[in-house]
DNA sequence: TTCTTTGTTCCGGA
DNA sequence: GTCCGGAACAAAGA
């Protein structure tokens, strides 16, 4: 499950390996993503050159001349780089290539520099939408996105006058992508336990204390788990196959009845449903 | 067969 | 009217 320090480890390779490439072919196995892939989807592509790439929330973005390619992983998407064998950079080779594919590989781009971009979802619920660079600002998908958790926009002001009059509960308000977006529910559960908040704590009984120690979390957990590579856990690898090692740093996530890595803490990890998401938390040491 | 997974949307209750 | 949470949905594998 990509999230938001899966998506920036991806678009840092896509960056080095495929950026100021041009696409020269474009072939689709299953054009039915989330959303149906567009009609003109290849027309489109072939002969564009790929301007940047950048990350947005969990969105990658391709730039182009005079459009742009919006690009969400869903649960379960990823991309593969392959390189092409032999030197012509042929349609046929193209094709020819395409024999060594593995299942679920839905979309491939051949680069102009002789590597071939797959992208693979086995659930299907990610998808890709060309849209033209007019729409940059009021696209709806990037219109709506909160602050970038990562930047200066979240801070103490923007946390406060966001969750002062709210009655709902901080976990689901942390995955509430248009307040903070990027954050989905493992990393939610680790900052929760980091900053000692119980998952269902209203969100207008927070204190001062409490904001500035889920922001710092928040910036520290994402950090932290860019570093090593993003979590692997179901099947996440970057592009080059490789696996992130976050998941070993997991404090609660999928440690059901695990004691609490807290030295001075003797309580166990318990897990609940919270709006039909699991939700992991110490008994002890999250009130 | 049923359960799980995420992000989004829809709907009903407060 | 607004806020909030639960259910449903997409697809495939265990």
């Amino acid at each position: 499950m990509p999230e938001l320090p899966e998506v920036e480890i991806i678009k840092r390779s896509l960056f080095r390996m495929i950026n100021k490439e041009k696409i020269i072919d474009v072939r689709i196995s299953n054009k039915k993503l989330r959303y149906k892939l567009h009609s003109s989807f290849i027309k489109d592509l072939i002969g564009e050159k790929i301007l940047n790439i950048s990350r947005r929330s969990k969105y990658i973005i391709f730039y182009f001349k005079n459009k742009f390619l919006l690009i969400h992983l869903g649960m379960t998407g990823k991309f593969f780089i392959k390189r092409i064998k032999d030197n012509k950079l042929t349609k046929t080779s193209f094709y020819y290539n395409l024999n060594f594919i593995r299942k679920h590989n839905h979309v491939h781009f051949l680069l102009n520099n002789g590597l071939m971009l797959i992208y693979n979802d086995v659930r299907r619920f990610g998808f890709m939408k060309l849209y033209k660079n007019s729409e940059l600002k009021t696209n709806s998908f990037i219109k709506k996105l909160g602050v970038e958790p990562l930047s200066n926009n979240l801070n103490i002001n923007y946390f406060r006058q966001f969750t002062i009059k709210k009655k709902r509960n901080i976990k689901n308000t942390l995955m509430d992508q248009t307040f903070i977006s990027g954050l989905g529910n493992i990393y939610v559960n680790e900052i929760l336990f980091m900053t000692k908040i119980h998952p269902l704590t209203k969100c207008s009984n927070l204190k001062n204390s409490d904001i500035s120690k889920l922001i710092f979390s928040i910036k520290k957990i994402l950090n932290f788990s860019i570093l090593k590579g993003g979590s692997s856990i179901k099947d996440f690898e970057n592009i080059s196959g490789k696996k992130g090692s976050f998941q070993q740093f997991f404090a609660v996530y999928n440690k059901e009845n695990s004691n609490c890595s807290r030295i001075s803490c003797t309580g166990k990890i318990k897990k609940i449903i919270i709006s039909n998401r699991s939700s992991f938390y110490c008994g002890k040491c999250q009130k």
